[in-house]
RNA sequence: GUGUUCGUAGCUCAGCUGGAUAGAGCAACGGCCUUCUAAGCCGUGGGUCGGGGGUUCGAAUCCCUUCGAGCACGCCA
């Protein structure tokens, strides 16, 4: 479905073909002064330098072509040239009634499906999430759901840190403290027990202090390094230990990403790759990509374009090893292989462009990825306290995630079950419901890129620009349309729009106009703020309409029904906004 | 040092790719409930868009410069 300020513009830019002009002077957006106009097209003054004439006069021009459409209700030009555009009632309810109508609201989706990997998430295992988790898991599924809203097909890797120096440490603590454990046994030869021998909450402890250990014991730490390297090369009694440390981390960390409804198609991390990384590094040597740098295997990536020197990408570190690089550029081409995707999509901290660039440029330059395959890095800012400083507990230790997720449903509870004639059941349901929209509202509705301030108590608060506000919106639509049912309506009825009642009707109308040039944009920019900034602004106009209108004691019943189909249509909009964002309203809070 | 991101109301943030008088929320103040959820709505006050220069009909937005903050710069991820 033709977008709206298209159409508008498509009536502007033939009067301005009809006047002897570039049509693509047309151009109609929003107007930035409400209070003259509500559209408006400034393609006049743009005009005025190729054609080398007044603006004031080429406008005057093009508005008497102009007065032809139908879409208009007034057309006025004011200096130094804008064409003032009011629409007009029929223009406007028409494309509302298609709207409802069609399929996500006339959202244009693609005539080629895509195919994205988005690779989001990033827990370590064995270790608990903390803060800076919570946005890679909120962004990347916001942005897994926009792509799939717009009609692509988006498969969600968690890509888990589960190889490396931080397996071997927790190994080498478990051996420290039973060294008799048959893992360890290297003449063992039967069968492992079924059962870990460890608890989630046994590895967060080890963990912490496996690492601080080995910070101060050289011998620890090497003890360290040859678990990394026995579990590396497939000693049977460490893989063993490891798979228990997998299912013992995955299962926690299922959990964790229920709760914040996230959810992945594959649990994937960087073990899946270490069989693939000897064949790698065997095609960037053959192919003369790679060479030795100080002792490291390293792939130059600079370009003539650069304005700064960008380092190397580097393969393999001097002692040979693997390192994050390498897993990365393994896992690329098994997603090349695998998938085909058109676009792969990360979702990590800023911090890590410059890293990002190295090991994009080196895919495309050695031909592990193809070259219309594109790499995006979405990078997100730090969550701050509300000191402006990075996040952390009263005594400054990392705030992990669980904890602080508890917490706000905490608040929540209370806060939704004083007051309320609810059922404990139903307010613990509605109150994680609402703390959820809490979390992830506040976070979606920053830029990505920037830090912003976790302010638990302005997340939560039902007033302003939050999630809790806008729940309350569409619980308070939902709550309309049952009564309306209650009464003996039938919702599938309204499909009318009436004329326009007020200036709320309209501007509510019109907002509603706005969603596929948003939701495009959104996708455009893989950028979830901007549904948020949306869903926002409908909110606001719902609900100054629904101030100035009654709805279910409206008599005419024309009218009336007309009011259902838009609360219809402004409910819809409002969920698949929410659900593009990853969190939902409850039906009454 | 090089590069990069950013600087907008007391606080937290928008600003749709150059448009008219820069917008929201919170906080402050004043109104509106026998009527669909007042967890709402309406209104008032609050600004040299860090400073300076330039590009043009027109700049928070583009360019240069300067001040300030964060971050990154081959064997961490």
């Amino acid at each position: 479905m033709e977008k709206f300020l298209d159409k508008l513009g498509k009536e502007v830019s033939l009067a301005f073909k009809e006047a002897g002009y570039d049509e693509n002077l047309g151009k109609v957006g929003i107007s930035n002064r409400p209070d003259l106009c509500e559209y408006q097209c400034n393609g006049a003054m743009a005009g005025a330098k190729i054609y080398k004439k007044a603006p004031l006069a080429i406008a005057n021009e093009v508005a008497e072509f102009l007065k032809k459409s139908n879409a208009f209700s007034s057309i006025e030009v004011c200096p130094p040239g804008f064409i003032n555009l009011n629409v007009s009632d029929s223009f406007l309810t028409d494309y509302v009634i298609e709207m409802g109508n069609s399929d996500k609201f006339g959202l244009n989706t693609p005539d080629k499906k895509q195919k994205y990997v988005i690779d989001y998430g990033g827990p370590n295992v064995a270790k608990p999430l903390h803060v800076g988790h919570l946005r890679s898991a909120v962004i990347g599924e916001s942005i897994k759901r926009i792509i799939r809203y717009m009609g692509h097909e988006a498969i969600g890797d968690i890509h888990m840190g589960d190889w490396g120096l931080q397996m071997g440490l927790v190994i080498a603590a478990i051996k420290e403290e039973k060294p008799d454990m048959v893992y360890f046994d290297d003449a063992f030869t039967g069968e492992y027990p079924k059962e870990a021998p460890f608890t989630v909450g046994d590895l967060e402890e080890i963990y912490p202090k496996a690492s601080a250990k080995s910070k101060v014991d050289p011998e620890f730490k090497d003890e360290a390094m040859l678990c990394t390297k026995k579990l590396q090369d497939g000693v049977r009694g460490y893989r063993a230990l490891w798979k228990h440390i997998m299912d013992v981390s995955v299962e926690d960390l299922k959990k964790n990403y229920d709760n914040l409804n996230v959810e992945f198609e594959l649990w994937r991390g960087e073990s899946d790759v270490y069989e693939d990384i000897p064949g790698m590094v065997k095609y960037l040597k053959d192919g003369g990509y790679a060479y030795l740098s100080d002792g490291a295997l390293v792939v130059d990536v600079k370009e003539d374009t650069d304005t700064k020197e960008i380092p190397p990408c580097m393969i393999l570190k001097s002692d040979g090893a693997s390192l994050y690089n390498t897993t990365d550029l393994a896992t690329i081409l098994k997603r090349e292989e695998e998938f085909h995707p058109d676009s792969i999509v990360y979702i990590t901290d800023k911090r890590q462009e410059l890293y990002f660039e190295q090991v994009f440029r080196c895919a495309k330059k050695t031909g592990l990825c193809k070259s219309d395959t594109k790499l995006v890095h979405i990078g997100f800012g730090t969550v701050n306290g509300k000191d402006g400083k990075p996040f952390k507990t009263r005594d400054g230790g990392v705030m992990r995630l669980e904890y602080l997720i508890k917490d706000i449903n905490d608040k929540m509870y209370e806060k939704i079950s004083t007051g309320r004639e609810m059922s404990e059941e139903e307010a613990k349901k509605v109150s994680s419901t609402v703390a959820l929209s809490a979390i992830k509202y506040g976070d979606l509705s920053n830029q990505a890129l920037k830090d912003y301030i976790f302010d638990t108590e302005r997340f939560m608060s039902f007033e302003g620009d939050t999630g809790p506000y806008l729940l309350y919106t569409v619980v308070r639509i939902k709550s309309i349309l049952k009564k309306f049912v209650e009464n003996g309506g039938k919702i599938e009825d309204c499909k009318v729009m009436s004329t326009v009642s007020n200036e709320s009707h309209k501007n509510l109308l019109m907002k509603i106009t706005g969603f596929n040039e948003m939701m495009e944009g959104a996708f455009n920019e893989l950028a979830p703020h901007r549904i948020c900034a949306y869903l926002y602004d409908l909110a606001n106009v719902f609900n100054s309409f629904y101030h100035e209108t009654k709805i279910i004691s409206e008599e005419n019943e024309d009218i009336k029904k007309s009011y259902i189909a838009l609360l219809k249509l402004t409910l819809g909009i409002s969920e698949d906004c929410m659900q593009c964002l990853g969190f939902e309203a409850p039906d009454r809070m």
